[in-house]
Formats: structure tokens, sequence, C-alpha cells
DNA sequence: ATCTCTAAAATTGTTGACAATTTACAGTGT
DNA sequence: ACACTGTAAATTGTCAACAATTTTAGAGAT
């Protein structure tokens, strides 16, 4: 049982909610999960090799963070998402990137602009060679690095949540990792517009690239046009 | 004890690890479990007559929620907030509200800004009579309605865990109630945005008027100048 | 064939008990 | 007086068992 002496190694730093909490949540972003499906504590508990006490306690949180949903009496299920639910995230996703883009205009530093350009290299031979999933990798370090530059903790705790939740859309709509191609041309304005220092410029250059893939994951999912209110 | 027999008639409609995690979080909210302190689980258990089973889940949902903070082998305390915490909130609101607003002026009913002005004409009374109880409750209804108004679900929740955060600085500043009070001039041109239908204008009163919130609660604490980045 | 009722199985909700760890405290030596 | 150490109490972490509820499966009637 290497897995399970595995998880008991972990157990000194996070605890054994957390692990389980971690390892539901992997599965349930992986797919392995599919959504509306019940959590079966009693399979998962022998399977984990713990109790139910644990695996409860980790679903409790996963429902706080909108992954599960709870019925009294019927126990967990992945949460349900509807495309409402993809819109009503990417505004607010888009809002919170905005906030991002402002705050750090300000304050950063050229080091922190040449991370970002490194990425943006990166990424544009990762586009060239075809490499999507690189790409998809890089994409994600380039939106994490300007979040956590902007220094703000509450900020980054959501962006953080709502990146995991919109997982959950793109898994929805079947589209996997490099599925929605994101060119790198809104990353150069970004960073451009980072580079200038002026907030607004910034944060406009970020909410509008996340309202685009906002655009471009409806249009991957074409069962709507209604697109929601794009303010 | 009529508590304990509350408690379990309402266990038809709720789950009881719920029913708790309310009571903490009410307990936290209004100060009664201050800052710092840790959740005794067994003396809770006992208090609440229940076991430590659901005190234990509904801790998991706080820490999740960031009313609580878990350390392993110590157990749960009620995470400790600093003046960085608070701007930060109040940024990722300001936000958040903005995008309320521009949601919101393109969509709202007359029958919405009847019942948003009746709010602030109520609020106008409570002002000159002084009634600073009455006051806060309506400011809270007025704002709660435009993030209803603006019926997107996720910017709702959030909203909703950033006003309880909020409530946790007000209690570490000692600030009750009315002890920011809040012009109602700002809630009448938020007012006029809206009535406007202009997104862009609607968002910036929005904004403008939960950044001046923040400037008003950094005064009131007095403790810094550094406001953080004012976007 | 379909529907309904019933009993069994499965599953969740809750509890109390036990092991592991931390905290409190008294006693000892310097 | 002060630091240190070892022991006892308190507390958390985990588990297994039991009660309550839901789901499933099958027999019987229409």
């Amino acid at each position: 049982m290497s897995a399970q002496l595995e998880t008991l190694r972990v157990l000194r730093s996070q605890s054994l909610p957390s692990a389980v909490q971690n390892e539901i949540e992997r599965r349930i972003l992986s797919g392995e999960v599919p959504a509306g499906m019940r959590i079966n504590e009693n399979g998962l508990a022998t399977e984990l090799g713990v109790s139910r006490g644990p695996i409860r306690e980790a679903c409790r949180g996963l429902v706080e963070m909108g992954l599960l949903i709870t019925i009294v009496n019927r126990g967990f299920f992945v949460r349900e998402v509807t495309d409402k639910d993809a819109i009503d995230v990417y505004n607010v996703r888009a809002s919170l990137m905005r906030l991002a883009g402002e705050t750090l205009a300000g304050r950063i530093t050229d080091a922190q602009l040449g991370l970002l350009g490194d990425l943006i290299e990166k990424m544009d031979w990762a586009e060239t060679e075809g490499e999507f999933e690189t790409f998809y990798g890089l994409n994600r370090e380039f939106h994490d690095l300007i979040v956590d530059f902007s220094e703000n903790d509450r900020l980054r705790a959501l962006c953080e949540g709502l990146a995991k939740e919109l997982n959950l859309y793109r898994r929805r709509s079947l589209l996997q990792g490099g599925g929605l191609t994101v060119s790198n041309t809104e990353h150069k304005e970004i960073l451009e517009a980072l580079r200038s220092r002026d907030p607004a410029t910034a944060g406009a250059a970020l909410e509008h690239h996340i309202q685009a893939g906002k655009v471009r994951f409806l249009a991957a999912t074409a069962e709507t046009f209604d697109q929601g209110d794009t303010p």
C-alpha cells in the first residue's frame, strides 16, 4: 500500500481531511467523478483507507467551495453547472482580473515584467509547435502570476476558486486542455499595458482578455447565443 | 432546553452541521467568540447538545469560508484579521459592486428603481432621526438588493461572504452598527446612475461608494495612512 | 406489461469510545 | 527566583457501531 503510506507520510504536515479534500477535488476536476454523481462515503472511505469522518469533513469543505452540493439524507453530489453559471463566473473573473491589472500596473517591477515576458515568449514557441498542453500550462501560470504580483490575498484565493470552477465548466463541455485556443496577442497587449504602468489600460486589457475567453468558451459550446450581460 | 428543541425542530429542513455552522458563524460575527479564540469542540458539543462530528463538519465549512483557520492537532481558531486583509477585501468588494452596477444598469426595471428609491427615503428619515441601527440595516438591504437585481448567483454568493468578512473587521475595530456614518448622498448618486441606465456610470458610482467606505473605515481605525492601492 | 405495496439492502446521520497529541502544572535542581 | 523536566489533564484526530432514512428489488394485483 504505497499510496496509503504516502497519505500517512503527508499527514504530519496537512490533516487527513485536507488530504481527502484535495483527492476528491482532484477527481472532480479531472472528470473522474462526473457532475451529478453522488459521493459514496462508504466506498470512498474504504478505498482511501480512512473512516467516514474525514470524508464528511472534506465534503463539507467542498460544499463551501462550490464543488459539491448537499441534500439532507441523500448525501453529497458533484455540482451540476449550467451555461448561466459559467457566464456568471466569467463575468466575476473578468471583474477581478481587471482589479488585478489595475492594482499591479501601479507597482509592477521590471523583474516581474521580465518574467511575464518570458512566459509570453514560451507561449509563442508552444503555439507554433502545437504543444497545446504546454501552452495551457503557461497560460495558466501567466494569469496566476499577475494575480500573485498584485498582492491581494483575498483576490488570490477567489481567483483560485473561480479557476477551479471554470475547469468544471470546461470539463462539462468536453473542452480539455488546449481545446480553447487563446491567441497570444492578447497576452502581449496585457504586458504592454502593464509596462505602461497605467492602471486603467491594464485593467481594461485584462478584463477584455477574460471576456474574450468567455466568448470563445460560449462559441465552443455553441449551445446558446445569449452571452449574458457583457459589462 | 427550548433552544435545543428549536435546533432539533429545524433539523428536518437543514442538516445539523448546517445549523451548527450558522450558530458558530453567528457567534463569531457578533463578537461573542473573539478573534484568535480556539473553538473548543467538546465544550461546544455539550453546550449545543450534539456530538463532535457535526461540530467538526461545521468548522471545516467555516474554514473554507475564511472565518476560521485550522492548525493540525491544535484545532480550529477564529481567524485574526489585519488592516491589510480589510483593505484587500474592500478592494475586491469595490470591484464586484462595480460589476453589479454595470450589469444592473442595463436591465434594471422601474419597479426595482422604485424599491431602491424607497430605501433611500427611509435612510434619509433614519439619518435625521439618528436611528443608526435602522440606517445600518437599510444600507445593507440597499446593497444586497443591487446585487440581487444583477442576477449573478456567483456574485451574490461572493458578496455575501465578503460582507460577513467585513463584519469581522468592523468587529475588530470596535466599529459597531452605525459607527461608520455613511452619507446617503452617495446612495442617491448610485440611484441616479442606475436610472440613467449607463453601465459605466453606475459601475463607477458603486465602486466609488465602496472605496469611500474603505477610506471611512481606515480613518475610523486611524492606525495607518496606507490605504493600499486605490485603483 | 405496468403499477403498487412491502421488505430487504444500502446509505446517510449521529454518537460514543479510544489513540495520539498538546497543554497545564507540580516538583526538582540550580 | 528561575529554568527544566516529567507526569497528569485536557483536547484533538480517528474510528467503528448504531439509528434513521432512502433506495432497490421483487411479489402480487390489475
